[in-house]
DNA sequence: AATGAAAAGGAAAGCGCTTGCTCCTTCATC
DNA sequence: GATGAAGGAGCAAGCGCTTTCCTTTTCATT
């Protein structure tokens, strides 16, 4: 049988409440009592029970993690840095695949919920808002990582998608291309809108011409990518570079250029989001904008942790700058060509 | 606050005996009550704390999962179908990162148990043998996913790596291959062994030559790849094929053609193991020994599941079948050359 | 209408732990 | 030696639920 807190109690010949105040360091207790307690404890490998501890009004321990898969790379890092994080503060993480249906997150939030975990990290485009307010209501911690909706109130770290798309096209003007295009996911997500915009600016700031069929919107898939890139690239008036919004749709790019026969980065240069360890595979290796995800994980933790202590009355979205990461996709364009 | 149990009694006129009975479907209730009671609990949208359900003796639903890093694919991959499996029966999943560090792995093995969860699956070379089998001394189901240690007495779930390995070797010498290099990680783990193993055989079997200093044991990191791969193909008395027995020392070996000046799959073939994202996103498509990891996720499961219900006295190991799944990275050799 | 078995539901004892309250010791102080 | 303030430690309530016993109803039988 498990070892309780009355076995130890009995065993060194103190009460229960003893025992308790020893392991949290609570109350009042002399020397030899508490160095007799931990002795004992220390003998019979006692281990509290969190779930008894947790019935008492404390803390589970436990946050849960919501995001879309935990099988692509970029929330398998995220959902790495979290844990890493948890871990350091001494709790535990669950993590749950959504699939994106909002059902499933629906039933996994109720779940969260019924474990009473003591708080949520939600890195989906969430559609469950009324669901999530009411936690907030009822003093459940909940805050976002990744993925931003301008009309939530809600604690949130982000990164600064306008900065990371003007970066990236930036990179790509400086490098001499004059044929821009952009490959987004759906854009009434923020994060590709904002990358949309600051294609946008930056071309026009740098009075480049600004080609229609050449602002493409589409899944954020590898084949969808792939179709896309196809079909801009197939005419011999086609774009001398690419920003596409996530590494995915990137590397549908690097097919489709193989497909046509074009080589990347002399052809093509190219430029991806997220530096996913797919950047780091491909040949060449894909040159693409790095979000800190580590640092943001330790943040929307801390900010989590902020709020159970109840330090926090008001809700932040704090932005991170992403960084470019130059690799081997992007090349200076010879006009000679 | 929070809705109780109590809450719901009362406003239904009931014990709180009644609505457990009601919940859980156990003892005799008039239709007329149940009803009643589940009117009430819609309108008040209780939900039962699983924290005091688990403390009454009852399940947490919850499983543990320990790996090394969700951050590689390839556990990435074994975490998100375990998660699904869980999902099915109504479990949710812990997900421990151990870094293959024998420390975090014991620290994360007491924390299950204090937290209570019905079963714990491992997918670590762990070194916690004495630890995992006092777990299993009380009833605490564990088991292990895609690592064999031959000398442990538990329930595991692996993919038969001298099939795989014998797969991988064959495919490349009837494609005319004579000239063959292996590459591993650490033989000291079965599977690494075992497809060395394999390769021998093979190599044996159809009469080959057996050269020493293309038996190449090494840490499975693409650094280590590129490095060892690089040492072998610089010679003009270079291997015309290689089989790594995973994905990343495969990726190695591109980079280390690449540098050459080899050409995949014209100079050189390649084999990987594990067939993660990455074999599908390098240039050629890797080809790859693919374990099933959506049936080793839903056995892992299943095997747990019946040791909780103490359905099973035996331990068993379940090897299932890898599949060769073909790519761009293998091709004919012409001895012409 | 009396009888007893089956049906329905309540009371209460935990599960293992925290914590407010209370009570008993010690000492230092006068 | 009497007094009172700390210091130590125990009692018991309670967290929200399950489950064993028991009591009360209900209803078919005679």
């Amino acid at each position: 049988m498990k070892t309780t807190i009355y076995d130890v109690a009995e065993k060194a010949g103190v009460s229960i409440s003893t025992v308790s105040r020893v392991i949290n360091n609570t109350g009042r207790i002399s020397d030899k009592t508490r160095k007799k307690v931990l002795e004992v404890i220390e003998a019979l490998e006692y281990q509290p029970s969190l779930v008894a501890t947790a019935l008492t009004g404390k803390r589970t321990g436990t946050i849960g993690l919501i995001i879309p898969d935990v099988a692509n790379p970029f929330f398998a890092e995220i959902a790495r840095r979290i844990e890493d994080q948890c871990r350091e503060i001494g709790f535990s993480l669950l993590i749950c695949n959504t699939e994106n249906n909002p059902d499933t997150e629906e039933m996994y939030l109720d779940l969260l919920k019924q474990k009473s975990v003591d708080g949520i990290i939600i890195g989906t485009i969430s559609r469950n808002q009324y669901v999530i307010e009411e936690y907030l209501q009822e003093k459940l911690p909940v805050a976002r990582i990744a993925y931003d909706q301008p009309d939530w109130r809600i604690d949130a770290v982000l990164v600064d998608y306008f900065l990371g798309g003007h970066q990236a096209v930036s990179h790509l003007v400086q490098l001499g291309h004059k044929k821009l295009a952009i490959m987004t996911g759906n854009r009434s997500h923020a994060g590709n809108k904002l990358c949309y915009e600051a294609f946008r600016q930056v071309i026009a700031e740098n009075g480049l011409a600004l080609r229609e069929e050449w602002l493409i919107e589409t899944d954020s898939t590898m084949e969808d990518g792939r179709q896309k890139a196809l079909e801009i690239l197939s005419s011999s008036d086609r774009p001398t570079a690419i920003f596409a919004s996530c590494d995915s749709l990137a590397i549908g790019v690097y097919q489709a250029a193989k497909t046509i026969g074009l080589r990347i980065p002399e052809d093509l240069s190219v430029v991806g989001f997220n530096n996913t360890i797919l950047a780091a595979v491909v040949d060449p290796p894909l040159t693409s904008i790095a979000q800190p995800i580590q640092e943001m994980g330790r943040q929307v933790v801390e900010l989590l942790m902020r709020e159970m202590e109840g330090e926090k009355a008001v809700k932040q979205r704090v932005f991170l700058a992403p960084e470019l990461i130059v690799r081997g996709s992007t090349k200076k364009w010879e006009s000679a060509r």
